[in-house]
RNA sequence: CGGGGAGUAGCGCAGUUUGGUUAGCGCGCCACGUUCGGGACGUGGAGGCCGGGAGUUCAAAUCUCCCCUCCCCGACCA
């Protein structure tokens, strides 16, 4: 009866449940190539939704989606000084092609703001073509020292949206409509995953970036995520790519330029809030796969799995996405608890009991339990019990969030609180001396808001309160 | 890059200290049968350049050197 634990418990240790759910839900395999992932198409179907959701609310928020290329001249990254400061450690670079040494290198892509800054200059003239605003969905690769599947590979997979405006203000008011009305209603809404929003000290802020806004949240080991950020780049790369225009007074002005970006992190963010010791628990929302259709075992005449795929055929007709499973020569046990560790929101058992009742069995992976529904009413209730579901996951994270901060004074008991949640406290009292003493516990301040919780306009506003936090 | 651990069948491991038949075990996989409402059982089978390279030796999974990869802890980051 009592089997062994299908996942090493997160309690005992919770990277090695990270990495055993990965496996086990058929997620994704490590590359051949140092930090690399193959995603499996469990997960892709995911991040396929997440796309999607994504996408759309970029396009709402006015962006067109383009594509600039993989290769960009090394000279690029050298315009810009901070930004080549802070990227050249995690280059790769291509210095022999086609048999050949190279003129000049080619750096493979980390971030595209040198490309598409190059661009933007060309394609901007007047006040008349701003703002322009660019997405592109990419790989790209940093060769970071160390590696983690989905929250920090060598090569991943992201949005990036580069933006160029008239004024600071209108480049502000858009890099915080995407922190906003695309990432954090997206986390919230989508991935069911409570997030703050705030923005990022000097030291954390993105390289090249006069101000960085982020989402951070928290992971069910109460360390901190950062979910995605969005940039004011000031005129830094205005500067160095000369993106300028004529204003209506015939000046010639330089524009106001924002990048932002989510990527197959948000992956490990899903996985690491709503997980847990049965395996994944994926919001119905971004699920590649809601609902799976559990025939228990069949007669001879095959009336079950009859049964069972006219009630798929009816669910997917309605919009849900369901999933047959109708493998009778495998234990029903051994099924249960596959589709358990992959997280699917729904399972819906049906045998030949339930059928003779016209019931089915309904168990919710949100809830321990089962309950008994009539087979005809499925149909009808399956898009609530999803809402359901999806609410109830992100009501349990943000419990859990609140539950795992807490307020406090000094940078001691910072560092206390920190060790099992987040920390928070007036930046004031943290100073440069306090962000030094907090690295040295591996903390950070995960972000800055104003004392109601909000999003400050930068680091000059009055009593900021820090986040603080242990992160990935 | 620094410190620690590890690479042997798809997964998890034993064997390595003290070189020596044909490299084992559990799970998984394939076939047949019995089972079947929460990880079934029996019988038979398939599957290995023992991470890679170089060396020592009559003989290397085992000893030496170099390299690669993964995991954990730091510094760097979406």
């Amino acid at each position: 009866m009592a089997q062994a634990p299908v996942l090493t418990p997160q309690a005992t240790d919770f990277p090695r449940w990270y990495q055993d759910v990965i496996t086990k839900a058929e997620l994704a395999d490590n590359g051949p190539v140092r930090g690399t992932m193959v995603i499996r198409p469990y997960a892709y179907a995911i991040w396929e939704r997440m796309q999607a959701e994504v996408d759309a609310r970029i396009k709402a928020a006015g962006a067109e989606n383009a594509y600039f290329p993989l290769f960009i001249p090394e000279s690029y990254l050298t315009r810009e000084a901070d930004h080549v400061e802070g990227f050249s450690p995690e280059l790769a670079v291509v210095t022999v092609a086609g048999g050949k040494e190279l003129e000049e290198p080619v750096v493979i892509r980390p971030t595209s703001e040198t490309v598409i800054g190059e661009f933007m200059a060309k394609w901007v003239q007047s006040y008349r073509d701003l703002p322009l605003r660019l997405n592109q969905w990419a790989n790209v690769v940093r060769w970071e020292m160390r590696t983690r599947i989905f929250l920090r590979t060598s090569e991943f997979l992201w949005q990036e949206g580069h933006t160029a405006h008239a004024s600071q203000q209108d480049a502000h008011r858009y890099a915080r409509s995407i922190l906003d009305d695309v990432y954090a209603d997206f986390m919230e809404g989508e991935l069911a995953v409570p997030v703050l929003r705030g923005i990022k000290t000097r030291r954390e802020r993105f390289a090249g970036a006069i101000n960085t806004f982020a989402c951070e949240a928290m992971m069910r080991d109460g360390k901190a995520l950062q979910m995605g950020t969005s940039h004011e780049l000031g005129q830094n790369f205005a500067r160095a790519f000369d993106i300028g225009f004529l204003d209506e007074t015939g000046a010639r002005q330089l524009c106001w330029t924002t990048s932002w970006g989510v990527s197959t992190r948000m992956m490990g963010g899903m996985i690491m809030c709503h997980g847990d010791d049965a395996g994944l628990r994926v919001p119905p929302r971004v699920a590649g796969t809601q609902v799976v259709v559990l025939v228990v075992r069949d007669d001879d005449a095959g009336t079950v799995s009859a049964a069972a795929r006219d009630l798929v055929a009816q669910l997917a007709g309605s919009g849900v996405r369901v999933r047959l499973d109708a493998d009778v020569s495998k234990a029903f046990g051994r099924r249960a608890t596959d589709w358990e560790l992959k997280g699917v929101p729904v399972r819906i058992e049906l045998g030949p009991r339930d059928l003779e009742a016209g019931d089915a069995t309904v168990v919710r992976r949100d809830q321990s339990g089962k309950s008994v529904l009539p087979l005809a009413e499925l149909p009808a209730r399956v898009a609530g019990l999803l809402a359901e579901i999806q609410t109830a996951l992100f009501e349990d994270a943000a419990a859990r969030l609140r539950g795992a901060t807490a307020d406090v004074s000094s940078v001691a008991d910072a560092r206390e609180a920190a060790a099992t949640g987040f920390a928070r406290m007036p930046f004031r009292a943290v100073g440069e001396s306090g962000e030094d003493e907090l690295a040295e516990a591996a903390l950070t301040v995960r972000c800055l808001q104003t004392a109601d919780g909000g999003v400050p306009t930068d680091e000059h506003d009055e009593d900021l309160v820090a986040i603080i936090g242990r992160s990935y």
